[in-house]
DNA sequence: GGCAGTAATCGTCACCTTGACGTTACCGCT
DNA sequence: AGCGGTAACGTCAAGGTGACGATTACTGCC
């Protein structure tokens, strides 16, 4: 197949060089009190067995958001419920030894969910983030990219609610801070602070009963987006 | 040319579907109290007469940031001294007439330097971000997302210091961020702020004399990255 | 030199947010 | 009913910030 009747206008150097373009996703979730990425372990060469990101090929008449989010269905069965944002294009000229490819991180933020199906008869799984590593290509450190932006945005942001189902209590907010921080939170003031940030949390006014203690309340998430003022990572030495 | 010998392991999808990858800049300074934008005229179809961003295609052997630094390089005539970063990448299907090719933007905050030079023939001039408009591809909607990126970091960044010259003066520096953020800021809590900030300012103990009132300090930016606490944009209804 | 003008710098105060931590409310269990 | 456990609410001091007054140190003019 040749490709010079496509690029008029551009000289031989860009008809040359030309890339193959995927998109890979950073999936996240919180299991167990820690934060997961998905992985998926490759059937085929190269890094044959190595865990690597899920991801695929652009289609051609796809944008890059609609690659990842066909993707994510694929991968979790159904239009998810989470949060879904492009992290950062990766292009270095050997991260596939198969030819020039060009990758575009692809971040999700999603609710715990049953353990993931197999995907095109390929082992998909939850890991630790902190086991996350050796992973094929330059995945190790689009994962460290994305945890890095999820952690970031926890902070300005009311995207922890992605991590959580439709209805959810305070704990369970909080649970999810502590994970993907890897720091402990002082409930009573985090409770303080998203019930009073207008917009976070919506009172659905329905305890959750059958567990040990009081009964917490059920909320579901508003339409807030950003938290002014943010919930800082590290207090500013108070 | 054919390209059938690559990709080794993919399907014909991929081989059938390769994209052209350019990197375009949007480079932010500060002029006149405005932010403004170096757009170049196009000579050439399509979009020929249109301003648009300043770019081009990766080489062979290149990373996305070694094509942003040439790049950088070639606009600006030197190594520059200010900061960046990259944005996101851009591949709508229909964004480009001659093809299918995907533009990874970077963003470069730099001092206010000299008028620019022509740039391989093609006019190079600053705009004021508020009349960048109508730019040629979708660049228009690239500078919005560099100027929110610029916007958001000057918050809990010291970037803003890499709008100003290696010495500048507190004044200097508000009014990069009134300029960026098209707001006014109290001289007085501003100096406050920026002064306490560890790290953020580094004094000379040299006044710049000549200019009416109390001759101001000049500072050289520290090693801090980081504003902790953060300065907001809008106050949290104090 | 003395004075007004201007801008940089320092100071003050009230308000808000937050960290630290005590107290009360409401459940299941025995 | 008593108890353990968790949720939810309250209290207080410390620190940061907005609003704005006061002071300082220069230039330019008379």
């Amino acid at each position: 197949m040749t490709i010079t009747a496509e690029f008029p206008g551009c000289d031989d150097s860009v008809r040359g060089n030309l890339f193959a373009v995927a998109v890979d996703l950073v999936v996240l979730t919180v299991r167990a009190d820690e934060l997961a990425v998905l992985l998926i372990k490759r059937a085929e060469k190269p890094f044959e067995g190595s865990w690597a990101l899920p991801g695929g090929f652009v289609g051609p008449q796809e944008d890059l958001a609609d690659t990842a989010a066909r993707e994510l269905v694929a991968l979790v069965g159904r239009e998810p419920a989470g949060h879904l944002e492009q992290l950062a294009g990766y292009a270095g000229p050997s991260r596939d030894p198969r030819g020039r490819v060009l990758s575009v991180g692809y971040l999700a933020l999603l609710p715990d969910l049953a353990d993931p199906e197999p995907v095109d008869d390929r082992v998909a799984a939850w890991h630790p983030v902190t086991e996350a590593t050796g992973l094929a290509f330059d995945h190790d450190r689009i994962v460290a990219e994305g945890v890095e932006r999820a952690r970031a945005k926890l902070e300005y942001t009311t995207l922890a609610a992605s991590f959580c189902p439709p209805e959810f209590t305070v704990t369970d907010l909080r649970k999810v801070y502590e994970a993907v921080w890897r720091t402990e939170i002082d409930p009573r003031n985090f409770q303080r602070k998203v019930t009073s940030t207008d917009g976070f949390l919506i009172p659905t006014r329905t305890l959750v009963t059958g567990g040990r203690g009081r009964p917490p309340q059920l909320f579901r998430r508003g339409d807030a987006v950003s938290l002014h003022p943010p919930m800082l990572r590290e207090p500013s030495r108070q």
